[in-house]
DNA sequence: CGGGTGATAGAAAGCGCTTTCTCCACCGGG
DNA sequence: CCCGGTGGAGAAAGCGCTTTCTATCACCCG
């Protein structure tokens, strides 16, 4: 079978301790030694037993990465990046894989995968996606956080809300700047001239949809005290998927009250509209604007071309993993907030000059 | 600290060993035993520590997944379906967890992941994506696909070739019939009348490229010998990534020779080809027909619809996550092959009538 | 009516590693 | 010249679970 600790330990005429010790570090072994193990495992080609070290050591190399879902390219993307730099550089380096878990949003998911990760002694957990806003649920997920952290596993919120745990322990928020770049998307369209701005926005009780309703509305409010409330009719709860912005699209133009812009709760919502729009007969941006959120691939290559705000999911994946593994010290306060930028694309213009159609 | 089997045997009034069996079947039990156990079990809120099981029993619940990239839809999808697939309907059932691991289709990476993966002790193994066809990496692969099988943990390969390992093994192969799909798309090509058709072929050495590459020859070879002869100057290798698709049309441009539908390798490459005819002027599908593969959910959205092939993620992710689970039997012979779908859209159309262009 | 014969439950031996705790040599200072 | 220090190595005790191997009971059949 496998090679085992002792067996080098043997190969190499020192005590299985020490062998442990030359893998792990942080105690000293002579040079001599060292170079005698280390030479014993190459020949042996030896690979520790991952749940063995995991047992005696109480944690393992493993890191949960939990997200909505991998399809949506928004997780895909940050859970790649997430994944590759968790594999550090160095070669020697123990390499921690990650554990990806598909919570559909749904809190009970949440919370079963983590017990799972906390009954694996998972090294760590990194939270991704709008958290569902919910006393009870936000509660239960604190007191589970705070306990891995207690116990030595950091935990990294990505793109959600920090939550209230001691400041001592090793959590740590990386948030994006919603607000502002749903707060510039509006300038943008305000700009433009748009008044009657439908948004179709996601799931309500999500921090993410509060965050971007809110840097939306507060724009509105900005240019035109009037405008928050004249545009509420022209707002829509619905799912994150294309479905539910073709849906949503086609119940605004069944309502009839009309608009010349849409904003969408993400990128894959807008092509949603933008299909549901393109099915009625009105040209983008000539007709209706429409704009996304998250600049995900598929923006450059609709028609026209999505106007969206940016949103940073490599960079996040890449600070998430460094926090995660430690090899990045936790900032002050324990957040970051990452910058997000508007793209302007084609599928914004001016609003018809023959007055707002539908 | 956690609750620990031995607090809940003393707390149900029976030994460790009783409690084990409750949990984990396979041993007779009676049932006010059983349901004492339960109970205590319940309410404790015991939950089992991962890593001690993997070490006694030598298995994990973990599952490993070897993608090329989560970031790309293709196997972001397959992957989101197969982690979903992991958790059984029943909920008492041991939940696997997928551990997603990029290997950026690098042979060593590869090589490597298992490697952690063996480590680990992982209960299965599923490896994705096209496999590099290069002799000693085969070699290498099937020699550790071996090693991990007989020591009890399935593997199986998805959207690649068999790997020649006994067929004792619990190796199962889910493949996508690649190059069939290939062929009604270069047949739909032709039917509609294009004679130059350029290919813009994903990595040399990658059995996926060798496989689409083939059927699509096929078809031109059965329509007219001299064909696959003709179009093979326009034909062009390239990566799976957009610029890949994007560099090899300006190239394809560059050289002159004229064509009036391009197939792409996949979807991602078909909307850089597309764009690169775009901006040299070039309108899709007046003037050249594009179509991908794969169908991924971005087709529907490009501008015009993209014509692809239809591969069965979804479908290939629980049917891969149901093998390595053992929930499902192995299929005689080991290898199933999943059906792939033409799905005609509006980026092909029939040539030019004014000749082929550029 | 006694010893098979199942059906259950317990004892105990690890699984392969980490990590105290101990021990040993050898060093320099008093 | 002896002794406390100190760097380096080993012994051994688990970590929490699975899994033989044994030990009990009832029973049941000849």
């Amino acid at each position: 079978m496998a090679v085992t600790l002792a067996e080098v330990a043997a190969h190499a005429g020192v005590s299985p301790a020490t062998v442990s010790r030359v893998l792990n570090g942080g105690y000293p072994v002579a040079g001599g030694t060292r170079t005698r193990v280390e030479q014993a495992v190459e020949e042996l080609g030896y690979v520790a037993n991952g749940p063995a070290r995991a047992l005696a050591a109480a944690t393992s190399d493993l890191v949960g990465v939990l997200v909505h879902d991998v399809a949506d390219s928004f997780f895909g993307i940050l859970a790649g990046s997430l994944q590759g730099a968790l594999a550090p550089t160095g070669h020697g380096d123990p390499r921690r894989l990650a554990v990806v878990c598909n919570t559909e949003g749904a809190p009970a998911a949440e919370l079963a995968y983590l017990t799972l990760l906390e009954g694996q002694r998972a090294g760590g957990v990194v939270l991704t996606g709008g958290a569902v806003e919910e006393p009870g649920h936000t509660g239960a997920l604190t007191a589970r956080v705070t306990r891995m952290a207690a116990s030595g596993a950091p935990v990294v919120l990505c793109g959600r809300p920090p939550l209230p745990v001691p400041a001592a322990l090793p959590v740590a928020t990386v948030m994006f700047d919603d607000r502002g770049g749903a707060f510039r998307l509006a300038e943008h369209l305000l700009a433009l001239g748009h008044r009657r701005i439908a948004y179709v926005a996601g799931p309500p009780g999500l921090s993410t949809t509060r965050e971007r309703l809110a840097g939306h509305r507060e724009a509105l409010g900005l240019h035109d005290p009037a405008l928050p409330e004249a545009c509420e009719p022209l707002t829509v709860h619905a799912g994150f998927e294309r479905s539910a912005g073709y849906d949503a699209t086609r119940e605004l133009l069944r309502r009839g009250a009309p608009f010349t812009a849409v904003a969408a709760a993400n990128d894959t919502v807008a092509t949603g509209v933008a299909a549901a729009l393109r099915e009625a007969g009105l040209r983008i941006p000539g007709d209706v604007s429409v704009a996304g959120f998250d600049d995900l691939p598929v923006c450059v290559d609709t028609a026209p071309a999505l106007t969206t705000v940016r949103v940073p999911l490599r960079e996040a994946g890449v600070l998430a993993a460094q926090l995660v593994t430690g090899r990045k010290p936790l900032p002050p306060g324990g957040i970051t907030t990452l910058p997000t930028e508007l793209m302007v694309r084609g599928s914004t213009a001016p609003p018809p000059a023959g007055g707002s159609r539908p």
